[in-house]
DNA sequence: CGTGTGACTTTGGTATGCAATATACAACAG
DNA sequence: CTGTTGTATATTGCATACCAAAGTCACACG
């Protein structure tokens, strides 16, 4: 075969000399382009912030990104099976809000995701990958939070998503990330307050030494009431409807 | 809006006289038949007994079901983002098989979701719905489950499923349906023995007993620890690769 | 006998045209 | 004036044709 043919000692050697065949230009398919810029779009689009149902045009999308419709409608189709747009026969494309309650079973699901992650890494993560939090909690204990709620809020994120690539379940990163993706456009809205960054600096604290006193069930129940008390809050005082 | 206009007075009296407007064909597109289709031959299909890598081939597979390629590629298209196929340019489509880690880590993202939907269930879920765990579980506490283990392992099924249902987290069904497809192939291998099947129905009682008892905690751990063990046991015993 | 090379075949990727149908609007009957 | 119906338009679904890249195989050559 020749996948097989290619792991010859030639390649192997060029490998080592630090050549990187792989990751040549790696010729996206057009659908894969067109999937990735559609993904950005709907992404940067405030989705919630009209009223209005947003509508999108095959056509229309074909002529501006300059390619036919048959990649475009299959990168429109993928969108749709993971529920980002929803295709409707003759009649459009249009750009799917999720409803209030759908965001709140997603937290919940991420809650459940999350934590386990942080249960497998008390045993899959390395004393060194743990001290590697460190910086992602420390940098905003004596800082004043509202300062730079922007940069607090890129770290939160980041240490939400080095626990879960810690947990070392690719599975949970694919789902996660999946997730991420839909809430995010609801975390933007949200008001981070003073007392509840406070609060979450606190419990990240508490989180990473419990990933480090290797206390697995601990570890899962801080992660999971953490993340749980943001559903809390998003399920009191965030409008979506 | 003419669909309002169908509800006058006129059709509903033709309506009460037994008349059936709604349920029209619903004509499922030509795409969503070939997937349905595609996924359930790929279900029936028993990738693991052969060691040659299973290939499909648009032209081929368009021939056969009589329709074009295009539908057939969205379909495959579809089936190839969810991990089912896996579709190289100009070399073919070929069905995934999952790697022994990836089955025990769906199995671990399996064991997170259905126990957050038994929390969930012990406060979302109503006692009649609860009552009607029964008869999944009493069925075969005094049987022998070794006469029937067919029928044990609907009744298996049908359990975990209604814990799920119970949550009332419709993500969590979907993300475990996905799941339990994958599975399935794997479960087909499981050898139920005789030992595990009494310690499931022992299992099941007692998960049974905690939603009842509304203690969440406790229901989402057995239910976590149920399934780690067929988790367990699968890392220990089944041979994938 | 082994090997490299070139033509031919296979196969997914892309473009385009036609078909089917949902919608909006105009025309008309009551 | 109101409600219905025909028709033009808009928009996705599907089929077909062609393309480019990768695979296959035979044959010539060392």
């Amino acid at each position: 075969m020749l996948v097989h043919s290619l792991a010859t000692a030639t390649w192997v050697t060029m490998s080592d000399n630090g050549l990187k065949i792989a990751p040549i230009g790696e010729a996206m398919s057009l659908k894969a382009k067109a999937y990735e810029a559609l993904r950005v779009a709907i992404t940067n689009m405030n989705i919630y912030a009209d009223a209005a149902e947003l509508r999108l045009d095959e056509r229309d999308l074909s002529q501006r990104f300059g390619v036919s419709r048959t990649p475009l409608r299959e990168a429109l189709a993928q969108l749709d099976s993971e529920g980002l747009v929803r295709i409707v026969a003759r009649r459009g494309i249009f750009i799917v809000r999720k409803t209030k309650a759908e965001i709140l079973d997603m937290i919940t699901v991420w809650a459940a995701l999350e934590s386990t992650a942080a249960r497998l890494a008390t045993s899959a993560a390395t004393d060194d990958e743990l001290a590697a939090l460190h910086p992602l909690v420390d940098t905003f204990k004596s800082d004043d939070v509202t300062r730079n709620m922007g940069e607090y809020s890129d770290a939160n994120i980041k240490f939400h998503t080095a626990i879960i690539r810690l947990g070392k379940n690719p599975l949970i990163e694919k789902l996660t990330q999946d997730l991420f993706f839909h809430v995010r456009a609801i975390r933007q809205r949200t008001i981070v307050e003073q007392d509840r960054a406070q609060r979450s600096i606190a419990d990240h604290t508490a989180i990473v030494a419990a990933l480090e006193a290797r206390d697995g069930e601990r570890a899962e129940r801080l992660v999971r009431d953490h993340t749980l008390r943001l559903r809390d809050h998003v399920e009191r005082f965030v409008e979506i409807d």
